[in-house]
DNA sequence: CTCTAATCGAGACGGTACGTCAAGTCTTAGT
DNA sequence: ACTAAGACTTGACGTACCGTCTCGATTAGAG
């Protein structure tokens, strides 16, 4: 290790010995409030208080308010993160059935808030942003790649097709729209967009 | 358009009495912060330092951080919101020519701090998100389908395309590896992107 | 006398084109204003407010919150400063009556409020109590010790008595007892007051 | 329902928890402040700077400016307060003793400019008026009339003489000629005051 | 199964910024 | 041309949270 002189003051605590108990109140406050107030009027204070724990205890597991609210985001939606896409052999099917879960995830009162304040987050902590996109956008972003691969494997895409960018044409217009509230993320949306997409990869 | 700003729902301060030094210094002082800084660490009370201004004069036209902000933003990008798209009859090479200038944009840092600060923003303020939408992202959109409905019409594209949903497959994946930081915005990407929509949408 | 207020001092406006109109509504709203909200919280904002008038009309002929009210406060005792007190060749009962009148003005709340004003006001600005001393308390005191005088001269004082000090021992217990609220300012009190006093200048 | 006092609302932190260093630097700093600049441009803020101290913490101990300098007044004159008067026999003398000492006490600037911030602020806030009262003028006052009542059992004054009175009018003429400034506090003059008043008070 | 060291709830601490209020000065619109 | 209205700069207000720092009181793991 070229620097340890940080591991030398800051003691890191011992985990075996955190409170459960704390963790689970921390998390479930910080969701609360997240409802109730919204992340910018969320407080680390408040978070304290609700959970009935010393700030002390949060400052030792979690670096910041980002931090906790990251953890109450992984809790939610990285369960599913990087799960394998179906393949029925039809691919527009499929990306459809994908992309319209996601559509009905991003339409979600609650989803909706963390993640908007996690888009908002991500924008000033760069380091956020990295763990995000190594977290939860990449393994998603490789299982619509690798099911993109295999329909071009089958014909149904032109070999020369740069899937990274296919990826991106499905993903981001989605993400667009909801992120500046343009309009409704509707099934009848999503499956017009799967639809004009794979038009342009055709063979 | 005569007033292009945020402070319209402002009580009574009468505008006639207002004074146009005390705004610029206001303005240019939160653009110097913004840059210096950043966004969340931007405080009223620093502007009006910078600004040598009273806070009082800030809160008086302004009715929030991010208000100021905007009008800071609107400076910057407002005088070409809107403006008509180059219409040379080559619908691919008037897009390209006008999404490389966009990509150009948000790799400038300036425009990369300022339009962070508003994705931030407008996540936890559905108001000026609104603002944000109507007097920026839709104009350009509509330029955007504009250029598209010209070229239906000179058969480039198919006669039944919605070109709102062609608007957001351009602007969408742009944004999206922009805001995720997910790849580089270089010309050969927009490039791909335009041929591949137009792929999609041909007759 | 032309001109018994506290904007002698006041350089350059002409007193000629005074308005005598913004004068009376000045010290008219500044009493009024006293008596709701009492001296601490009284604004000259709130007093232009209340009179219509501009703040600069304020303070072009009163330099402080403190001379305002000072003129409030002469045009409610300063019509009796310094009358002779009657002389029935009873000293002990004009005393009393006198000195009665006074308790019974400390204790009415409207001369109670700006008296305390006042009594606060004159701690702080040395100029404004050499001012009070001057046109309120010296003549009242003067009339006081004029009254003893002529008792002396009947016989019914000492000779060698120190007059300036038997007003004091009058004023000052009274005054004592109001500032301090350690008691009742009865008729009785003031009688008992009187009469020992009385009692201890006795030839 | 019954119980509705005060006390129970006020939520008030832990006494025990309370930093001595703090509580010390703030006095010192009011205290400090208080002679150079005077109590009505005293600051909260320039008391936390002075003291290095969040202004938080002084708000946490002290409801208002005027409690902070009252705890800088009774840390300046509370250790005497209360105290009983000497008894040599020769009460005129006793009381000469003690009353010069308070002429003295009037007359050095820093229990001036203390007192007189003090005489000023129980003019707006009777709470503190009391306080004061309670704590340090009426122990003072209850050591006089003890010293008298002695005086008395030896037939220095008429039994059927009034003490409070007696004690009134020894302090209110001191206090009135200092508050109004209307003539020196010299040890002469107390000396008169007190033979004039126990003259009056002779069996 | 103690003993002891860490974590825990609690909250005071030195700070920064908030958004408001008023002071006293300067500017402008309207009679 | 005056003057009311009010915008301006300044600075203090009292509050909310920040992140750090004690405090006892558990509480869990090493002995």
């Amino acid at each position: 290790m070229a620097d340890n002189t940080a591991e030398q003051t800051r003691r890191s605590p011992d985990p075996r010995r955190r409170s459960q108990r704390a963790r689970n109140a921390i998390l479930d406050a910080a969701a609360e409030l997240l409802g109730e107030v919204g992340y910018s009027k969320l407080t680390m204070e408040a978070i304290a208080a609700r959970a009935r724990v010393g700030k002390q205890t949060i400052y030792r597991w979690w670096p910041s308010k980002a931090a906790v609210v990251f953890d109450v985001f992984t809790r939610l939606t990285g369960a599913t993160a990087g799960a394998p896409l179906p393949d029925t052999g039809d691919l527009a099917a499929d990306l459809k059935t994908v992309f319209r879960a996601t559509a009905d995830e991003f339409t979600d009162p609650e989803t909706d808030r963390t993640t908007r304040a996690f888009t908002a987050e991500i924008q000033h902590d760069e380091e956020l942003a990295r763990a995000v996109t190594e977290r939860l956008v990449e393994p998603n972003n490789r299982a619509v790649r690798d099911r993109l691969s295999s329909g071009r494997a089958a014909g149904q895409i032109a070999p020369e097709a740069d899937l990274e960018l296919a990826a991106e044409m499905l993903s981001g217009p989605i993400n667009h729209r909801w992120l500046l509230r343009t309009g409704p993320l509707t099934h009848e949306y999503v499956d017009r967009l799967v639809d004009t997409v794979l038009r342009g990869l055709r063979p």
